[in-house]
RNA sequence: UCCUCGGUAGCUCAAUGGUAGAGCGAGCGGCUGUUAACCGCUAGGUUGUAGGUUCGAGUCCUACCCGAGGAGCCA
Protein backbone atom coordinates (compact mmCIF):
# COMPACT_ATOMS: atom_id res chain seq x y z
CA UNK A 1 0.00 0.00 0.00
CA UNK A 2 1.19 3.47 -0.94
CA UNK A 3 2.64 5.84 2.04
CA UNK A 4 0.35 7.81 3.27
CA UNK A 5 1.44 12.01 3.10
CA UNK A 6 0.00 15.27 3.89
CA UNK A 7 -1.00 17.39 0.95
CA UNK A 8 1.95 19.75 2.08
CA UNK A 9 4.34 17.06 1.39
CA UNK A 10 3.08 16.38 -1.59
CA UNK A 11 5.92 18.01 -3.71
CA UNK A 12 8.60 15.83 -1.75
CA UNK A 13 7.08 12.81 -3.68
CA UNK A 14 7.13 13.73 -7.25
CA UNK A 15 6.85 10.55 -9.65
CA UNK A 16 5.60 8.30 -6.12
CA UNK A 17 2.21 6.44 -5.59
CA UNK A 18 0.96 7.72 -1.75
CA UNK A 19 -2.27 8.00 -0.09
CA UNK A 20 -3.94 11.07 1.26
CA UNK A 21 -6.72 11.15 3.70
CA UNK A 22 -8.76 14.75 3.90
CA UNK A 23 -12.20 16.25 2.28
CA UNK A 24 -13.48 17.00 -1.39
CA UNK A 25 -13.46 20.79 -1.07
CA UNK A 26 -15.03 21.14 -4.94
CA UNK A 27 -15.06 18.66 -7.84
CA UNK A 28 -15.34 19.60 -11.13
CA UNK A 29 -15.64 17.45 -14.60
CA UNK A 30 -16.36 17.27 -18.32
CA UNK A 31 -17.44 13.94 -20.30
CA UNK A 32 -13.67 12.70 -20.04
CA UNK A 33 -12.20 14.32 -16.99
CA UNK A 34 -13.25 15.08 -13.73
CA UNK A 35 -11.05 17.46 -11.33
CA UNK A 36 -11.31 17.06 -7.22
CA UNK A 37 -9.90 19.25 -4.75
CA UNK A 38 -8.66 18.00 -1.62
CA UNK A 39 -7.84 19.28 1.42
CA UNK A 40 -6.40 17.76 4.36
CA UNK A 41 -5.47 21.17 6.20
CA UNK A 42 -2.03 20.98 5.65
CA UNK A 43 -2.91 22.39 1.81
CA UNK A 44 -5.00 21.72 -1.31
CA UNK A 45 -4.05 19.96 -4.20
CA UNK A 46 -6.12 18.62 -7.43
CA UNK A 47 -6.68 15.10 -8.33
CA UNK A 48 -7.41 14.28 -12.18
CA UNK A 49 -8.96 11.33 -13.26
CA UNK A 50 -9.61 10.12 -17.21
CA UNK A 51 -12.16 8.77 -18.24
CA UNK A 52 -10.48 6.03 -20.57
CA UNK A 53 -7.59 5.77 -17.75
CA UNK A 54 -9.72 4.48 -14.46
CA UNK A 55 -12.52 1.84 -13.63
CA UNK A 56 -15.50 2.73 -14.35
CA UNK A 57 -16.64 1.94 -10.92
CA UNK A 58 -13.84 4.70 -9.96
CA UNK A 59 -15.13 7.02 -12.25
CA UNK A 60 -18.59 6.71 -10.77
CA UNK A 61 -17.74 6.78 -7.16
CA UNK A 62 -16.48 10.02 -8.42
CA UNK A 63 -18.99 11.51 -9.86
CA UNK A 64 -21.36 11.24 -7.12
CA UNK A 65 -19.01 12.94 -4.45
CA UNK A 66 -20.41 15.95 -2.64
CA UNK A 67 -18.58 18.82 -1.17
CA UNK A 68 -16.99 18.15 1.93
CA UNK A 69 -17.23 14.18 1.67
CA UNK A 70 -13.93 12.55 4.08
CA UNK A 71 -12.15 10.67 1.71
CA UNK A 72 -9.43 8.81 0.93
CA UNK A 73 -7.32 8.93 -2.13
CA UNK A 74 -4.80 7.31 -3.94
CA UNK A 75 -2.53 8.40 -6.81
CA UNK A 76 0.61 9.08 -8.33
CA UNK A 77 2.31 12.73 -7.83
CA UNK A 78 2.86 15.11 -10.85
CA UNK A 79 4.50 18.50 -11.55
CA UNK A 80 1.79 20.03 -13.80
CA UNK A 81 2.07 23.90 -14.00
CA UNK A 82 -1.76 23.74 -14.99
CA UNK A 83 -2.60 22.55 -11.46
CA UNK A 84 -3.04 25.45 -8.09
CA UNK A 85 0.02 24.36 -6.16
CA UNK A 86 1.93 23.19 -9.34
CA UNK A 87 1.89 19.52 -8.21
CA UNK A 88 -1.56 17.33 -9.19
CA UNK A 89 -2.53 13.83 -8.07
CA UNK A 90 -3.18 11.00 -11.05
CA UNK A 91 -6.02 9.49 -9.02
CA UNK A 92 -6.42 5.58 -9.39
CA UNK A 93 -8.31 5.15 -5.90
CA UNK A 94 -11.06 6.42 -4.02
CA UNK A 95 -12.81 5.29 -0.93
CA UNK A 96 -15.17 6.93 0.87
CA UNK A 97 -14.80 7.25 4.55
CA UNK A 98 -18.13 9.17 5.13
CA UNK A 99 -20.45 11.28 3.04
CA UNK A 100 -21.55 14.72 2.99
CA UNK A 101 -25.37 15.34 1.84
CA UNK A 102 -26.47 18.81 1.05
CA UNK A 103 -23.45 20.85 2.37
CA UNK A 104 -24.91 24.31 3.55
CA UNK A 105 -21.56 26.29 2.55
CA UNK A 106 -20.99 26.79 -1.20
CA UNK A 107 -18.14 28.41 -2.89
CA UNK A 108 -20.16 31.14 -3.35
CA UNK A 109 -21.04 34.62 -1.23
CA UNK A 110 -22.68 34.36 1.70
CA UNK A 111 -23.83 36.95 4.12
CA UNK A 112 -21.75 37.41 7.21
CA UNK A 113 -24.99 36.21 9.66
CA UNK A 114 -25.23 32.88 7.90
CA UNK A 115 -21.34 32.18 7.62
CA UNK A 116 -21.55 32.74 11.39
CA UNK A 117 -24.59 30.38 12.23
CA UNK A 118 -22.33 28.13 10.71
CA UNK A 119 -18.58 28.56 11.68
CA UNK A 120 -18.05 25.56 12.93
CA UNK A 121 -18.29 24.71 9.23
CA UNK A 122 -17.00 27.43 7.86
CA UNK A 123 -13.53 26.81 9.59
CA UNK A 124 -13.19 24.46 6.53
CA UNK A 125 -13.10 27.77 3.73
CA UNK A 126 -9.94 29.20 2.51
CA UNK A 127 -10.42 32.83 4.31
CA UNK A 128 -11.22 31.40 7.36
CA UNK A 129 -7.94 29.00 7.16
CA UNK A 130 -5.53 31.81 6.57
CA UNK A 131 -6.41 34.29 9.13
CA UNK A 132 -6.34 31.63 11.70
CA UNK A 133 -2.91 30.13 10.38
CA UNK A 134 -2.22 34.46 10.47
CA UNK A 135 -3.35 34.00 14.27
CA UNK A 136 -1.33 31.32 14.89
CA UNK A 137 1.76 32.51 13.89
CA UNK A 138 1.00 35.86 15.57
CA UNK A 139 0.53 33.24 19.15
CA UNK A 140 3.35 31.33 18.43
CA UNK A 141 5.35 34.31 17.67
CA UNK A 142 4.01 36.13 20.40
CA UNK A 143 5.29 32.97 22.86
CA UNK A 144 8.68 32.46 21.12
CA UNK A 145 9.98 36.53 21.08
CA UNK A 146 9.38 36.92 24.55
CA UNK A 147 10.94 33.74 25.60
CA UNK A 148 13.86 35.06 23.62
CA UNK A 149 13.83 38.21 25.29
CA UNK A 150 13.67 36.30 28.55
CA UNK A 151 10.37 36.53 29.77
CA UNK A 152 8.53 33.88 31.42
CA UNK A 153 5.01 33.01 31.07
CA UNK A 154 2.92 32.71 34.36
CA UNK A 155 -0.66 32.97 33.72
CA UNK A 156 -3.35 34.88 35.96
CA UNK A 157 -6.06 33.40 36.98
CA UNK A 158 -9.54 33.37 35.08
CA UNK A 159 -11.82 33.95 38.12
CA UNK A 160 -11.26 36.81 39.94
CA UNK A 161 -13.16 38.30 43.50
CA UNK A 162 -12.81 41.57 42.24
CA UNK A 163 -12.20 44.16 39.60
CA UNK A 164 -9.40 44.99 38.23
CA UNK A 165 -9.84 48.38 36.96
CA UNK A 166 -13.38 49.14 38.59
CA UNK A 167 -14.78 50.73 35.82
CA UNK A 168 -15.18 47.94 33.03
CA UNK A 169 -18.58 45.62 33.15
CA UNK A 170 -17.41 42.30 33.82
CA UNK A 171 -19.37 38.89 33.91
CA UNK A 172 -20.27 38.00 36.76
CA UNK A 173 -20.84 34.44 38.42
CA UNK A 174 -21.94 31.94 41.06
CA UNK A 175 -18.81 30.71 42.48
CA UNK A 176 -19.75 28.17 45.32
CA UNK A 177 -22.12 30.67 47.07
CA UNK A 178 -20.40 33.41 46.84
CA UNK A 179 -19.78 35.93 43.98
CA UNK A 180 -16.62 35.51 41.24
CA UNK A 181 -16.53 37.80 37.94
CA UNK A 182 -14.38 36.70 34.59
CA UNK A 183 -10.88 38.48 34.50
CA UNK A 184 -11.09 41.71 32.27
CA UNK A 185 -7.18 41.81 32.71
CA UNK A 186 -4.62 39.73 34.21
CA UNK A 187 -2.79 42.68 35.11
CA UNK A 188 -2.69 42.76 38.87
CA UNK A 189 -1.33 39.62 38.84
CA UNK A 190 0.68 39.65 36.53
CA UNK A 191 2.56 42.56 38.81
CA UNK A 192 2.57 40.07 41.57
CA UNK A 193 4.07 37.56 38.79
CA UNK A 194 6.78 40.25 37.73
CA UNK A 195 8.23 40.73 41.15
CA UNK A 196 8.68 36.99 41.59
CA UNK A 197 10.35 36.36 37.81
CA UNK A 198 11.54 39.60 36.68
CA UNK A 199 10.32 39.28 33.17
CA UNK A 200 6.89 37.95 32.61
CA UNK A 201 3.69 37.11 30.64
CA UNK A 202 -0.08 35.95 31.20
CA UNK A 203 -1.53 34.95 27.93
CA UNK A 204 -5.23 34.22 27.56
CA UNK A 205 -8.86 35.05 27.45
CA UNK A 206 -10.65 38.48 28.98
CA UNK A 207 -13.95 39.31 29.60
CA UNK A 208 -15.59 42.59 29.18
CA UNK A 209 -19.27 42.91 29.41
CA UNK A 210 -19.53 45.81 27.38
CA UNK A 211 -22.32 46.37 25.42
CA UNK A 212 -20.48 47.40 22.36
CA UNK A 213 -21.76 46.46 18.70
CA UNK A 214 -19.06 47.42 16.59
CA UNK A 215 -16.26 46.03 14.38
CA UNK A 216 -13.56 46.18 17.08
CA UNK A 217 -15.13 44.56 19.71
CA UNK A 218 -15.69 40.99 21.32
CA UNK A 219 -16.81 39.90 24.58
CA UNK A 220 -14.38 36.93 25.09
CA UNK A 221 -11.10 37.95 23.75
CA UNK A 222 -7.05 37.18 23.90
CA UNK A 223 -4.83 39.02 25.46
CA UNK A 224 -0.98 38.71 26.29
CA UNK A 225 0.30 41.20 28.83
CA UNK A 226 3.84 41.05 29.95
CA UNK A 227 5.22 42.96 32.77
CA UNK A 228 8.97 43.60 33.51
CA UNK A 229 10.10 45.17 37.05
CA UNK A 230 12.64 47.83 36.74
CA UNK A 231 11.04 48.99 33.73
CA UNK A 232 10.26 52.50 32.85
CA UNK A 233 8.38 54.09 30.23
CA UNK A 234 10.48 55.03 27.75
CA UNK A 235 12.14 51.22 27.49
CA UNK A 236 8.80 50.02 27.76
CA UNK A 237 7.88 52.05 24.66
CA UNK A 238 11.17 50.54 23.17
CA UNK A 239 9.73 47.21 24.28
CA UNK A 240 6.34 47.36 22.57
CA UNK A 241 7.70 48.61 18.99
CA UNK A 242 10.31 46.13 18.97
CA UNK A 243 7.50 43.32 19.92
CA UNK A 244 5.12 44.64 17.71
CA UNK A 245 7.51 45.18 14.73
CA UNK A 246 8.77 41.42 15.34
CA UNK A 247 5.37 39.70 15.08
CA UNK A 248 4.66 41.37 11.94
CA UNK A 249 7.96 40.49 10.22
CA UNK A 250 7.23 37.38 11.31
CA UNK A 251 3.83 36.78 9.45
CA UNK A 252 5.51 38.78 6.76
CA UNK A 253 8.03 35.57 6.27
CA UNK A 254 6.20 33.20 7.02
CA UNK A 255 2.36 33.89 5.89
CA UNK A 256 2.76 35.34 2.45
CA UNK A 257 0.36 32.82 1.02
CA UNK A 258 -1.85 33.41 3.84
CA UNK A 259 -1.83 37.10 3.00
CA UNK A 260 -2.58 37.01 -0.61
CA UNK A 261 -5.68 34.53 0.12
CA UNK A 262 -6.80 37.75 2.45
CA UNK A 263 -5.20 40.29 -0.75
CA UNK A 264 -4.23 42.18 2.19
CA UNK A 265 -1.94 45.38 0.67
CA UNK A 266 1.40 44.19 2.53
CA UNK A 267 3.22 47.87 1.88
CA UNK A 268 1.78 48.98 5.51
CA UNK A 269 3.16 46.10 7.12
CA UNK A 270 6.43 46.22 5.54
CA UNK A 271 6.46 49.90 6.68
CA UNK A 272 5.95 48.65 10.31
CA UNK A 273 9.60 48.82 11.18
CA UNK A 274 10.50 50.25 15.06
CA UNK A 275 11.35 52.93 15.99
CA UNK A 276 7.65 53.90 15.83
CA UNK A 277 6.39 57.90 15.88
CA UNK A 278 6.06 59.23 19.84
CA UNK A 279 3.40 61.62 20.75
CA UNK A 280 2.39 62.84 23.61
CA UNK A 281 -0.60 63.42 24.64
CA UNK A 282 -0.98 66.97 24.96
CA UNK A 283 0.84 66.97 21.76
CA UNK A 284 -1.98 64.85 20.64
CA UNK A 285 -4.45 67.01 21.63
CA UNK A 286 -3.08 69.87 20.35
CA UNK A 287 -3.44 68.48 16.71
CA UNK A 288 -7.04 67.35 17.37
CA UNK A 289 -8.44 70.64 19.16
CA UNK A 290 -10.66 72.07 17.09
CA UNK A 291 -10.89 69.34 14.49
CA UNK A 292 -13.96 68.00 13.53
CA UNK A 293 -13.74 64.48 15.34
CA UNK A 294 -15.17 65.37 18.51
CA UNK A 295 -12.15 65.29 20.51
CA UNK A 296 -12.70 66.89 24.34
CA UNK A 297 -9.29 68.20 25.93
CA UNK A 298 -8.71 65.85 28.30
CA UNK A 299 -10.73 63.27 27.48
CA UNK A 300 -10.13 59.88 26.28
CA UNK A 301 -9.76 59.43 22.10
CA UNK A 302 -12.91 58.47 20.37
CA UNK A 303 -12.36 56.01 17.55
CA UNK A 304 -12.11 59.65 15.04
CA UNK A 305 -9.74 60.49 17.29
CA UNK A 306 -7.54 57.43 16.66
CA UNK A 307 -7.93 57.15 12.80
CA UNK A 308 -7.53 60.94 12.54
CA UNK A 309 -3.92 60.72 14.72
CA UNK A 310 -2.51 57.89 13.38
CA UNK A 311 -3.37 58.90 9.54
CA UNK A 312 -0.52 61.54 9.62
CA UNK A 313 1.85 58.63 10.27
CA UNK A 314 2.95 56.08 8.14
CA UNK A 315 3.31 53.17 10.39
CA UNK A 316 2.19 52.55 14.44
CA UNK A 317 1.88 55.44 16.38
CA UNK A 318 3.22 55.61 20.15
CA UNK A 319 0.25 57.81 21.99
CA UNK A 320 2.27 58.09 25.65
CA UNK A 321 0.81 60.65 28.81
CA UNK A 322 -2.58 60.30 28.95
CA UNK A 323 -4.36 62.87 31.58
CA UNK A 324 -4.01 60.75 35.29
CA UNK A 325 -7.98 60.83 35.58
CA UNK A 326 -9.04 58.81 32.45
CA UNK A 327 -6.79 55.97 33.67
CA UNK A 328 -6.68 53.00 35.72
CA UNK A 329 -5.83 53.77 39.25
CA UNK A 330 -2.35 51.43 39.39
CA UNK A 331 -0.98 53.87 36.60
CA UNK A 332 2.07 56.14 37.66
CA UNK A 333 1.52 59.62 37.45
CA UNK A 334 4.33 61.60 35.63
CA UNK A 335 6.71 62.92 38.09
CA UNK A 336 6.96 66.03 35.43
CA UNK A 337 3.30 66.76 35.50
CA UNK A 338 0.68 64.78 38.03
CA UNK A 339 -2.04 65.24 36.09
CA UNK A 340 -0.46 63.22 33.28
CA UNK A 341 -0.40 59.27 33.75
CA UNK A 342 3.43 57.26 32.35
CA UNK A 343 0.81 55.82 29.97
CA UNK A 344 1.07 54.32 26.40
CA UNK A 345 -1.20 53.19 23.56
CA UNK A 346 -0.16 51.77 20.15
CA UNK A 347 -2.19 52.87 17.50
CA UNK A 348 -2.16 50.59 14.42
CA UNK A 349 -2.12 52.26 11.11
CA UNK A 350 -5.23 52.24 8.57
CA UNK A 351 -7.55 53.27 10.93
CA UNK A 352 -7.26 49.75 13.24
CA UNK A 353 -6.88 51.91 16.32
CA UNK A 354 -5.37 51.11 19.68
CA UNK A 355 -3.97 47.54 19.72
CA UNK A 356 -1.52 47.83 22.95
CA UNK A 357 -2.28 49.82 25.94
CA UNK A 358 0.21 49.76 28.61
CA UNK A 359 2.38 51.70 31.66
CA UNK A 360 4.54 52.19 34.26
CA UNK A 361 2.71 51.16 37.46
CA UNK A 362 2.27 53.01 40.36
CA UNK A 363 5.09 51.22 43.27
CA UNK A 364 4.44 53.83 46.37
CA UNK A 365 2.44 52.58 48.54
CA UNK A 366 1.25 55.90 50.17
CA UNK A 367 0.69 57.15 46.11
CA UNK A 368 -1.46 54.25 45.63
CA UNK A 369 -3.39 54.00 48.54
CA UNK A 370 -4.47 57.57 47.90
CA UNK A 371 -5.23 56.66 43.91
CA UNK A 372 -7.45 53.44 45.42
CA UNK A 373 -9.38 56.02 47.55
CA UNK A 374 -9.85 58.74 44.87
CA UNK A 375 -11.21 56.05 42.57
CA UNK A 376 -13.70 54.77 45.43
CA UNK A 377 -12.30 51.27 45.38
CA UNK A 378 -12.72 48.75 48.52
CA UNK A 379 -8.98 48.80 49.90
CA UNK A 380 -9.74 45.58 51.38
CA UNK A 381 -9.73 44.11 48.16
CA UNK A 382 -6.42 45.13 47.24
CA UNK A 383 -4.51 44.02 50.43
CA UNK A 384 -2.56 41.28 48.57
CA UNK A 385 -2.07 43.59 45.91
CA UNK A 386 -0.70 46.71 48.20
CA UNK A 387 1.68 43.56 49.97
CA UNK A 388 3.71 43.92 46.40
CA UNK A 389 4.52 48.19 47.50
CA UNK A 390 5.29 47.12 51.00
CA UNK A 391 7.90 44.37 50.43
CA UNK A 392 10.73 45.54 47.76
CA UNK A 393 8.19 47.21 45.46
CA UNK A 394 10.21 48.53 42.35
CA UNK A 395 9.51 50.86 39.30
CA UNK A 396 8.07 48.10 37.22
CA UNK A 397 5.96 48.66 33.76
CA UNK A 398 4.06 46.47 31.20
CA UNK A 399 1.60 46.29 28.10
CA UNK A 400 -1.32 44.37 27.05
CA UNK A 401 -1.89 43.79 23.44
CA UNK A 402 -5.20 42.56 21.84
CA UNK A 403 -4.73 39.26 20.03
CA UNK A 404 -7.95 39.95 17.64
CA UNK A 405 -7.30 43.13 17.04
CA UNK A 406 -3.00 42.82 16.06
CA UNK A 407 -4.69 39.54 13.88
CA UNK A 408 -6.96 41.88 12.48
CA UNK A 409 -4.50 44.57 11.24
CA UNK A 410 -2.22 42.63 10.18
CA UNK A 411 -4.76 40.46 8.04
CA UNK A 412 -6.56 43.81 7.37
CA UNK A 413 -9.84 42.06 7.91
CA UNK A 414 -13.08 44.31 8.51
CA UNK A 415 -14.30 42.70 11.90
CA UNK A 416 -12.63 41.57 14.99
CA UNK A 417 -14.86 38.65 14.35
CA UNK A 418 -12.77 36.47 11.52
CA UNK A 419 -9.61 36.86 13.99
CA UNK A 420 -11.08 34.42 16.51
CA UNK A 421 -12.03 30.84 15.92
CA UNK A 422 -15.77 31.45 17.84
CA UNK A 423 -16.82 34.47 18.16
CA UNK A 424 -18.82 36.02 21.21
CA UNK A 425 -20.20 38.61 20.99
CA UNK A 426 -23.39 40.77 22.39
CA UNK A 427 -25.59 39.11 20.01
CA UNK A 428 -23.55 35.23 19.66
CA UNK A 429 -22.85 32.88 21.82
CA UNK A 430 -23.43 30.28 19.42
CA UNK A 431 -22.22 27.92 17.91
C1' U B 1 -28.78 52.87 26.34
C1' C B 2 -28.99 56.14 21.87
C1' C B 3 -28.66 56.95 16.33
C1' U B 4 -28.80 54.89 11.39
C1' C B 5 -29.75 50.86 8.09
C1' G B 6 -31.83 46.18 7.04
C1' G B 7 -35.20 41.27 7.09
C1' U B 8 -38.07 38.39 -0.31
C1' A B 9 -36.27 30.66 -2.65
C1' G B 10 -31.18 26.62 1.01
C1' C B 11 -27.46 31.04 -0.18
C1' U B 12 -26.49 36.16 -2.55
C1' C B 13 -29.75 39.65 -4.28
C1' A B 14 -33.75 42.08 -7.89
C1' A B 15 -38.90 43.57 -8.30
C1' U B 16 -42.96 52.73 -10.25
C1' G B 17 -48.86 50.39 -5.26
C1' G B 18 -50.76 46.19 -10.52
C1' U B 19 -49.01 38.13 -12.75
C1' A B 20 -42.65 37.38 -7.01
C1' G B 21 -37.75 37.07 -10.56
C1' A B 22 -32.33 36.11 -11.53
C1' G B 23 -27.59 33.98 -10.28
C1' C B 24 -25.49 30.27 -7.20
C1' G B 25 -26.59 25.64 -4.67
C1' A B 26 -29.71 20.89 -5.46
C1' G B 27 -31.62 17.12 -9.37
C1' C B 28 -31.18 15.69 -14.65
C1' G B 29 -28.55 16.24 -19.37
C1' G B 30 -24.19 18.20 -22.32
C1' C B 31 -18.93 19.47 -22.78
C1' U B 32 -10.99 16.46 -23.82
C1' G B 33 -7.40 20.28 -18.71
C1' U B 34 -11.07 22.56 -15.29
C1' U B 35 -9.17 26.83 -11.80
C1' A B 36 -15.57 29.97 -7.33
C1' A B 37 -15.28 25.92 -14.70
C1' C B 38 -18.97 26.52 -18.47
C1' C B 39 -23.95 25.55 -21.37
C1' G B 40 -29.26 23.67 -21.28
C1' C B 41 -33.61 21.83 -18.57
C1' U B 42 -36.37 20.88 -13.79
C1' A B 43 -37.90 21.53 -8.84
C1' G B 44 -37.85 25.27 -5.18
C1' G B 45 -41.95 31.11 -1.86
C1' U B 46 -47.20 32.06 4.38
C1' U B 47 -41.88 38.37 1.10
C1' G B 48 -39.58 38.56 9.87
C1' U B 49 -44.59 38.76 13.02
C1' A B 50 -49.42 41.11 14.03
C1' G B 51 -52.64 44.77 12.66
C1' G B 52 -54.09 48.90 9.32
C1' U B 53 -54.77 52.06 4.56
C1' U B 54 -56.25 50.58 -0.56
C1' C B 55 -60.21 47.92 -5.88
C1' G B 56 -55.24 45.86 -5.20
C1' A B 57 -49.41 45.83 -0.48
C1' G B 58 -42.88 42.63 -1.06
C1' U B 59 -43.68 48.03 -1.79
C1' C B 60 -47.42 52.84 2.17
C1' C B 61 -48.71 53.41 7.86
C1' U B 62 -48.44 51.56 13.25
C1' A B 63 -46.54 48.22 16.84
C1' C B 64 -43.43 44.29 17.91
C1' C B 65 -39.41 40.55 16.93
C1' C B 66 -34.58 39.65 14.93
C1' G B 67 -30.02 41.38 13.01
C1' A B 68 -26.15 44.83 11.28
C1' G B 69 -22.35 49.04 12.47
C1' G B 70 -21.72 53.66 14.51
C1' A B 71 -21.72 56.46 19.31
C1' G B 72 -20.44 55.59 24.40
C1' C B 73 -16.73 52.08 26.73
C1' C B 74 -12.46 49.53 25.71
C1' A B 75 -7.84 45.63 23.66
Amino acid sequence: MPSLVSIAELPKHVGEKVQLQGWLYNRRSSKKLQFLLVRDGSAMVQGVLVKDEVAESLWDLVDGLTQESAIRVEGEVREDARSPGGVELGVTGVEVISGSPDYPISLKSHGPEFLLDHRHLWLRSKRPQAVLKVRDEVTFGIRDWLHKEGFINVDSPIFTPNACEGTTTLFETEYFGSQAFLTQSGQLYNEASAMAFGKVFCFGPTFRAEKSKTRRHLTEFWMVEPEVAFMGLDDLMTLIENFVGALVARVLENCAEELKVLERDTAPLERAVPPFPRLSYPDAAEILRGGDTGFEDGGDFGSPDETELSSRYDRPLLVHRFPSAIKAFYMKEDPADPKLSLSVDLLAPEGYGEIVGGGQREESLEVIERKIKEHDLPKEAFEWYLDLRRYGSVPHSGFGMGIERAVSWICGLGHLREAIPFPRMIHRLSP
